[in-house]
DNA sequence: CTAACTGCAAACCTTTTGCATTGAC
DNA sequence: GTCAATGCAAAAGGTTTGCAGTTAG
């Protein structure tokens, strides 16, 4: 769901626009981000990484996320801290979306929209800030969770 | 800016509405979250509480953070990180409103209005997820950095 | 009185950092 | 060839947990 792809350059070449080096740590690292089909948190990307190059290490996943993070080819996402203090990752989307994070399931839908987008509009207009990220989740319960059974599978406080 | 007081109960009724033992300790954090004139995380909680009582533990303060997490009495943000991964907490708003965090000074403003209220209805409408917590945070410039000199004096990734 | 809460200390989990070596451009 | 990136190991930072003693209701 997170992985439609842009129409544009892939995260590598993006990256090397950026002037940024590339290694072949950061050509697998960028290319399992593109291609996840959920959001991947650094230790999945790490695991993940192991897969192709035994030899990688956890503290140049690390690295190579922030660079991306910092580089603004990347968002950082928290999910409602759901599956613990972990932060998610996703390449960024041309359009606004936001995250809708199931309490019960851990589900996360991603909805998009112009209303989404016109939120960075109306701030700039009423306040002058001008948001460059925008962080946008809710925690509730999800369509099947509440109309299913009451008892959740896998309550979480926040 | 985030202590408009509730018009109903205070924190710590609520807690004892919902059938949370009251100790001294819990008290004490409660009253400390609900006059708080910034947002606080775990450690400016623990500091100011020793103020009162010398012998308050750390532990005590994380685990009341998290009962009134779950009761739904206070949210959780992070501010999009801008100091470090460290969980701010406030009392929940009767509105809801959102934060704006600015990556350059790290000033955080947070405008209320019904524009941010409608959201939910919204996503249920759309969705069928009732969202229950809210959490908008925008990093960006206020417009302070953004007018004044261009050179920040605070700049974070994100 | 008793279940729930506290203080304590140790563990835990994720992320960061200094340094020597390796490698992209 | 040079500067930047990697692997490594150690540390940092924030949070959680098991346990024995204490206390609110």
């Amino acid at each position: 769901m997170i992985t439609q792809k842009e129409p544009g350059e892939s995260l590598m070449e993006r990256m090397r626009a950026q002037g940024v080096r590339i290694t072949p740590q950061r050509a697998l690292i960028a290319e399992l981000l593109e291609n996840a089909r959920d959001h991947l948190d650094a230790d999945s990307v790490y695991r993940l990484a192991r897969r192709t190059d035994r030899g990688i290490h956890r503290a140049t996943v690390y690295r190579t996320l922030a660079t991306l993070k910092r580089l603004r080819l990347i968002d950082e996402l928290d999910l409602m801290h759901v599956e613990g203090e972990r932060h998610f990752y996703e390449v960024r989307p041309s359009t606004l979306h936001i995250h809708l994070v199931c309490l019960s399931c851990g589900s996360v839908q991603e909805p998009e929209g112009r209303f989404w987008e016109s939120m960075k509009g109306k701030v700039f207009r009423e306040t002058g800030f001008k948001p460059e990220i925008v962080r946008l989740e809710m925690g509730g319960r999800c369509s099947k969770c509440r109309t299913g059974k009451k008892k959740a599978t896998k309550v979480r406080g926040n």
